[in-house]
DNA sequence: TTGAAAGCGCTAACAG
DNA sequence: CTGTTAGCGCTTTCAA
C-alpha cells in the first residue's frame, strides 16, 4: 500500500541513503544512479512521507495566520495575500478565526488550536500584553494591526493615527465640520479604534475645529449591521453630521445604508469615508473612499518576518530580532461618498 | 530546550509510557501517579511533540479546504464555516486557493499544495474527471459546488437546477417576461454555470415564455467587475431587459452598479437576483433578492463526509463509501431588488 | 560516491 | 496498574 523509502531501495538494489539523495537531489549522485533509483520510485509511485521529514528535520512547513473574521472581506482579502507570499516561501498557510474574543487569541498564541506549526501570524483584537508573557519555547510570532504590545515580537500595522488624520483632513478641505467619527466595538480591556479616533481628534484640533465628543458612536462589533446600528443611534441622537468618517469600510457600508432609507444623500447630505479599501467599496451604489492599506506589503512583511526568525535560530538574541515596528503604507482612495458622482466635490 | 516524554518520566522517576498514559487521559492510572506525572510536567513545562504522535498514529488532525478565492464572500463565509464544524471534530482547517485555475486543481487535488493532509475539501471549477482518475492513494476527497464527476467520491451541492428555476420564477410572478441571465466566466472546457443557466431555460419554457438566448452573457470571471461589464455588454448590445438573473451575488452586484451608473432603477427598471446570499447583499442602497444556499448544512455534510472517509478504512470499499450525492437545502430570500423598498412588488 | 546504523518523539503491543 | 521494547519514515553522522 504505502510505498516507504526503503521498499524503493529494495526495488531498485540500492540502500536507502542512495535513495534519500536522489529524493532530495543531492549533487553527487551517479546519472546513472541517480535514472536507476528515479525508475524504481516512478514504478512504485513512491511519495515522501512528510510527517516523517517534518519530524526528523523539527520544521513542519507551516505557518498559521489567525484574524478574528474570515467574514471580514478585508482579512480575506489579506489571506489570500499571505497564502500566496507563503507559497512563495514553499510554505503553506492554516487560517484560523478568533472572533476577535481573547481567549481564542490566546489560545491561538499559545499553539493550542493551530497546531504543529513553524510560525504564527495572528491580528488581535482583546488580546492583553500579559496574555503573551507566558509564551515559553512556542514558534515565532508576528502581530498585525492596531494594538501595539511591548514584548519583543515584529509588528506590522499602518500609521493609523496618520491615516486617520488624511481621512479627515479630507473632509474638513471638502468643507465639511461636522465630523462624525464611527468606532468598532467596545473593548472589554482598551479603548477600541484607539488610534484612528485619536487621529480623529488631532486633526480636528490641528483645523481649529472643536472636536464634539456627542459624534463618536461605538457598536457592538465591526460589521456592516454594527455600523447601521451606530448611524442610526447618532441619527436618533438628533445628531446632524455633514460627514462620517468609520473605523472600516463594513462600517461605513452599514452607515450608508441607513442614510439611504431615510433619504440622506451621499454625499450631499452626509459626506463618507471609510478605512481598509475593500473590493466591495468599489461596486455600491455610492462608491465609497477610503483609506488602502498597502495590503500587499502587510502580507510580504508578516511572511518575511516569520521567515527571519525561521532562519536565525542562532542569533535568536541578536539585536533587531523579532521587535521590530514595520510600517507598511496606506492612500487616501477618493471615491463617490465624498466626491460625488461627477467625480468631483458635490455640496448641495 | 525542548523536553520530551523521556525528560518528564526522568524527573517524575517512571517509565515513559506512564507519562504517555497520563498525557492521554488514560483510564487507568492510580490518581497519586498522575499527580506525580502532572507535576513534572508542569515544571518542565512539557508540551507534545504533535509531528511524532502523527507520525506514529498516521494521522495529522488536519484537513484541506481549497476554494478558488478567499476574496469571493461566499467561499470566505463557508470557509469560516467549515473552520468552525472541523473544530468540534478536533480537526484544523489549511485553507488553499486555486484562482480556478485548472492547473492548481489538479496540484491540490493531488496534495502537491497542501501537503500532511487527512483529508481533502476541493470546490472545482475547471478541473476535469480524468484529472482525478490519476489521484492513487492520496487523503480522502470531497467535491463540492456545481460540477459533477462520475467518481467515487462525495459529491455535496445544492439543487441548482431547481434553485435557478426559483429565482426565474419569482422574476416570471412579479411580472417579468424579458429576464436575462449574466453568467460566470466561459471556462475552457465546459459550459459555466451550466446547471443554473438550465434552470433558466426550464423554467421560462414550462411558464410559456420563449427563452431569449441573446440575453444571455457571460462574464470574464465571477466578480462584481465581471458583473458590471457583462451587463454594460447587454445593454450597449441594445438588449432592454426587464430583470436579471445572476450567476452569483457579485455578479449581480456589479451589474446593479451599471444600472445605478445609467439610471435604470432596481426594482422598477429592471429587477436582480442573485445567488449566494453573501452577508453583503443585505447592505446595498437596494438589498438584493437572492437564492440562499445553506451554508452551515454545507459545511457540516463536507466535514463529516471527509471524517467518515477517515473513520471507515475497513469498509473501504463497502457500499456507498465515498459515492454520495449530498444535496443541502436553500431558499429563496426576497429583498427590494425584487419588492422594492416598501417590501411589496413594485412596477412602474 | 554509497552503505550501515542511530535516532527524531511518540504510541501500541505485550509482559509483568 | 506500570514497564520494556519495537518501530512509524525519514535524515544524518560516520565509515567504507
Amino acid at each position: 500500500m504505502k510505498v516507504s523509502l526503503k521498499d524503493v531501495a529494495e526495488r531498485a538494489g540500492v540502500s536507502i541513503k542512495t535513495v534519500s539523495n536522489v529524493v532530495n537531489d543531492y549533487p553527487h549522485v551517479t546519472p546513472a544512479m541517480r535514472a536507476r533509483v528515479q525508475l524504481a520510485i516512478d514504478e512504485l509511485g513512491y511519495r515522501p512521507n512528510l510527517t516523517a521529514r517534518h519530524l526528523r528535520k523539527g520544521r513542519t512547513g507551516i505557518i498559521a495566520l489567525a484574524v478574528p473574521e474570515l467574514g471580514n472581506p478585508y482579512f480575506a482579502e489579506l489571506a489570500g495575500a499571505v497564502i500566496d507570499v507563503a507559497a512563495q516561501h514553499d510554505y503553506t498557510v492554516l487560517l484560523d478565526h478568533t472572533r476577535g474574543e481573547r481567549e481564542q487569541e490566546i489560545l491561538v498564541s499559545q499553539g493550542f488550536r493551530a497546531r504543529v506549526i513553524d510560525g504564527l501570524i495572528l491580528s488581535p483584537l482583546e488580546l492583553e500584553t500579559e496574555d503573551l508573557r507566558s509564551r515559553t519555547d512556542d514558534p515565532p510570532l508576528v502581530l498585525l494591526g492596531e494594538r501595539r504590545y511591548d514584548l519583543p515580537y515584529d509588528h506590522i500595522a499602518i500609521d493609523n493615527i496618520a491615516a486617520a488624520r488624511t481621512a479627515v483632513r479630507h473632509l474638513l478641505d471638502l468643507g465639511r465640520r461636522r465630523i462624525a467619527f464611527l468606532g468598532s466595538r467596545e473593548g472589554r480591556t482598551h479603548e477600541p479604534a484607539h488610534l484612528r479616533l485619536l487621529g480623529w481628534r488631532a486633526e480636528l484640533a490641528d483645523y481649529g475645529v472643536a472636536a464634539d465628543e456627542d459624534m463618536v458612536v461605538f457598536a457592538q462589533g465591526w460589521g456592516r449591521e454594527d455600523g447601521a446600528a451606530a448611524m442610526a443611534r447618532l441619527l436618533d441622537a438628533g445628531q446632524r453630521p455633514d460627514a462620517v468618517f468609520a473605523y472600516n469600510d463594513l462600517i461605513a457600508i452599514g452607515a450608508m445604508r441607513v442614510m439611504f432609507e431615510r433619504g440622506l444623500r451621499v454625499p450631499e447630505d452626509i459626506a463618507v469615508v471609510g478605512f481598509d479599501d475593500v473590493t466591495e467599496s468599489r461596486f455600491g451604489a455610492v462608491s465609497l473612499s477610503t483609506i488602502a492599506p498597502d495590503k500587499q506589503a502587510i502580507a510580504r512583511l508578516a511572511v518575511e518576518s516569520v521567515m527571519a526568525s525561521l532562519g536565525g535560530d542562532a542569533a535568536a538574541d541578536g539585536p533587531g530580532r523579532g521587535s521590530r515596528e514595520l510600517q507598511p503604507g496606506f492612500e487616501l482612495v477618493q471615491r463617490e461618498s465624498t466626491l460625488g458622482r461627477g467625480g468631483t466635490p458635490v455640496r448641495d
